[in-house]
DNA sequence: GTGGTCTAGACCACC
DNA sequence: GTGGTCTAGACCACA
């Protein structure tokens, strides 16, 4: 995994964000063990304590959940995760269109431009 | 207009996307005086030299041309800001693929989804 | 390598001037590795930075390329360099025509005159 | 004319190689009286006693005469501006050649180079 | 060490 | 004032 900051976001947020992602993307598989949080921290090269906070957000979002003495892992709730990936997939969209109307394309406009990209690279 | 750098990428050629996009975008128009070098430097708070190259860049690229003492301007040929309009397209469609992809949204899946937005916000 | 500059134009410029022509001459082979830019800068007095711009250029013609910590080389593609050789040969030609038409010469008359030096040089 | 000096060679035979050029290319002609002294220096920017050794060497030359009262004129001798010429001629002849040499092109290739020049231009 | 980038400050020609 | 060039010196990532 890839751990880039950007300065316009605390640390924590960016980091559930991309774990998020990892997860809604299968990197992280349901029900996979993570590995400690001082090891993700260390990893992503940032303090412990922004990690444990990371972590405890994606707890509250189900995203995750801990088991006392084994350990953290993805949830194995794929409604939780379908979810996230919805809101992910919302996110794009919406800022893909606002790119798109800033630079003067109509919706419609927008739709052709795909479906010709549609053509040049087949279904998936 | 808003200047915000990110760390992965030199700030000139940052200022160089920016300044083209405000140009294909219309925040500059075809023909358009643009600030001095210093001015523009100040605002976006880099030094001098550094916007220089950037406008220099775009120079070389055709999007802006300078008159000796009077200052910079904006091209007046469309086909030069056409160009830049759709590589800008491009990249945020390819960009908004592979991210869709990544999260595992089939090309079908991402018109029907984009077809619904359509429906909640009408045409252009 | 001998440096020299001229007032009436940019001391960058006159670096690629002479670093292409170095290249186009022999002097500096392909694939050849160029010495430091701060040692060539120290070896032609003039600033790094300048040095720098100038390599730069050669670089976006094609005519060199860097590598990130092992340093810069001289193009191995010799179609770049016989295409600038080509360059260098046609701006002689035309700067020696238009001297010559200057003094009053007319082609013919000029064609004698480098056929007569052949006899006296005979031929390479 | 246009007065322009490099810094490798004094001023004073600068400005000699320059009217004689005017000289033999037609811009004085001959019988042609000249400016004064301190006129042709200020039109080039030079001190009075620079562009007066500048004349006197032309003058030793036989390129130009002056008369006691009516000023300084171009010779009419056209056997000695004939004479210039060809040396200007042979300068040229062998600065093309040498350059042209240290591009790889050996004497024949030149020729034929001119000759296809002279195809797309025709004579004069 | 390498190339690359950035800043700071200066000077120039042009009008 | 404008754009353009040059110098000096610093910092960075890479390996």
């Amino acid at each position: 995994m890839e751990w880039k900051f950007r300065g316009d976001l605390p640390i924590y947020s960016q980091l559930v964000e991309q774990i998020k992602l990892g997860i809604v993307s299968g990197s992280f598989l349901p029900g996979e063990r993570l590995a400690s949080v001082r090891d993700m921290a260390a990893e992503a090269g940032v303090n412990p304590n922004t990690m444990q906070r990371a972590l405890q957000e994606l707890e509250r979002d189900g995203m995750v959940y801990s088991q006392r003495t084994a350990g953290r892992f993805v949830t194995e709730d794929m409604r939780v995760i379908e979810h996230a990936k919805k809101q992910f997939a919302e996110e794009q969209i919406r800022g893909f269109l606002e790119a798109m109307g800033k630079l003067g394309y109509s919706r419609s406009e927008i739709l052709t431009l795909l479906e010709e990209k549609e053509e040049q690279n087949g279904d998936t």
